[in-house]
DNA sequence: GATACGTGGCT
DNA sequence: TAGCCAAGTAT
């Protein structure tokens, strides 16, 4: 049997049971495409469900607030994702006439859609025949094949992508897709791959090697540095003050509190460096309570996070030139997206 | 091509 | 613990 069929055979009786894999609207495989990029499917399930339910159409996703879109996807990451779904989506509604492209050249053109998802929602919507080429693939076709290429590379990514699209299913493309990817996740995983039960293990040539463990190669290291970030979570008659968060750095979009951030780990406490921040008169005695250091990890970043809770006695105004900044209260703060570790601090002190 | 961009689970 | 990884894309 051809590999694509073995592949496929193997796949109808091992499938897990996904919403996503019973409709082939273009629109919501779009959803759990951007949803599953770099996040497991346990993970990415119960947000697919809330987009779903609250923005059932293509029109409705790009008709939302972008502030109610960053808040349903609070917790989920990268959310770049969020804001770009939000643009693609009014790209649909505007150059598409509320149509989804159709194939994978101009499925490309759509703001954060790239080579893997234009190929998935070519393939999984339209049937189109083109690989999709994700982290399981690189792993199951590196491991069977022995490809050594370091699949952070170009040439890599380029040799990979080759190969799929000389594997992939004629008649059912979409099918094979699914399948490749599947068997990379819950088959051929990265530790502890199932080989005793795997259709392909009598000529997967790393197993022959026994060199399972370093396949695929992946040369690119992430070097992680510290951040050491003072929030201030200044309170007067139960409102707060947030402020959306700028481009340019991590958490675009989100809301936080006035923030100070420091080289180094701050070593004690200054109410200069408030009033230099926020621009707000803040006192030592006013300080309500101060937090733990929270430890917060992101992909490339640690980050060392302190609150200080502050309640003033009189209402001040915000400074001019901090326009960002606003009093909400808990309704409004609970209404929009914010870091997780805000979310943790907000529920564990303040809610 | 290198780097930025989250969060949570697993070892 | 610290590191790796999970259906990547933009710049």
């Amino acid at each position: 049997m051809e590999f694509a069929d073995r592949l496929i055979n193997w796949y109808e009786k091992n499938k897990r049971d996904l919403p996503w894999r019973h409709t082939t609207d273009p629109y919501k495989i779009w959803l759990s495409e951007i949803i599953l990029q770099q996040t497991r499917v346990q993970q990415g399930l119960p947000y697919y469900e809330k987009f779903v339910a609250n923005f059932p159409t293509v029109k409705d996703f790009a008709a939302a607030d972008i502030d109610k879109v960053l808040h349903l996807w609070q917790g989920l990451g990268y959310y770049s994702r969020a804001r770009n779904m939000h643009i693609a989506a009014n790209e649909v509604m505007e150059k598409w006439n509320g149509q989804f492209p159709d194939n994978y050249k101009d499925l490309l053109t759509l703001k954060g859609v790239g080579k893997y998802t234009a190929a998935a929602i070519a393939s999984f919507g339209f049937k189109e025949k083109v690989a999709t080429v994700d982290g399981n693939v690189y792993r199951v076709l590196s491991r069977i094949f022995d490809i050594d290429h370091d699949i952070a590379s170009g040439k890599g990514q380029k040799v990979f992508t080759e190969v799929a699209n000389e594997l992939i299913s004629e008649s059912s493309p979409d099918i094979f897709n699914q399948a490749l990817m599947e068997m990379g996740a819950i088959q051929c995983t990265p530790k502890s791959p199932r080989c005793e039960d795997c259709p392909f293990v009598q000529e997967c040539e790393a197993r022959i090697k026994d060199i399972i463990s370093i396949r695929p190669v992946k040369l690119k290291k992430v070097k992680v540095s510290n951040r050491y970030l003072q929030y201030f979570v200044i309170e007067h008659n139960d409102r707060f003050i947030l402020k959306k968060r700028a481009e340019g750095d991590i958490w675009t979009g989100l809301y936080d509190f006035p923030l100070s951030e420091t080289a180094d780990k701050p070593t004690e406490f200054s109410t200069g460096i408030i009033l230099e921040n926020t621009g707000l008169e803040i006192h030592e005695n006013t300080i309500f309570h101060k937090s733990e250091t929270f430890k917060h990890l992101l992909s490339h970043r640690k980050l060392f996070i302190e609150f200080f809770h502050v309640k003033l006695q009189t209402q001040i105004s915000i400074p001019d030139k901090h326009t960002d900044y606003q009093w909400m209260d808990i309704e409004e703060i609970k209404s929009v997206g914010k870091p997780i570790i805000l979310e943790n601090y907000l529920t564990k002190y303040i809610y």
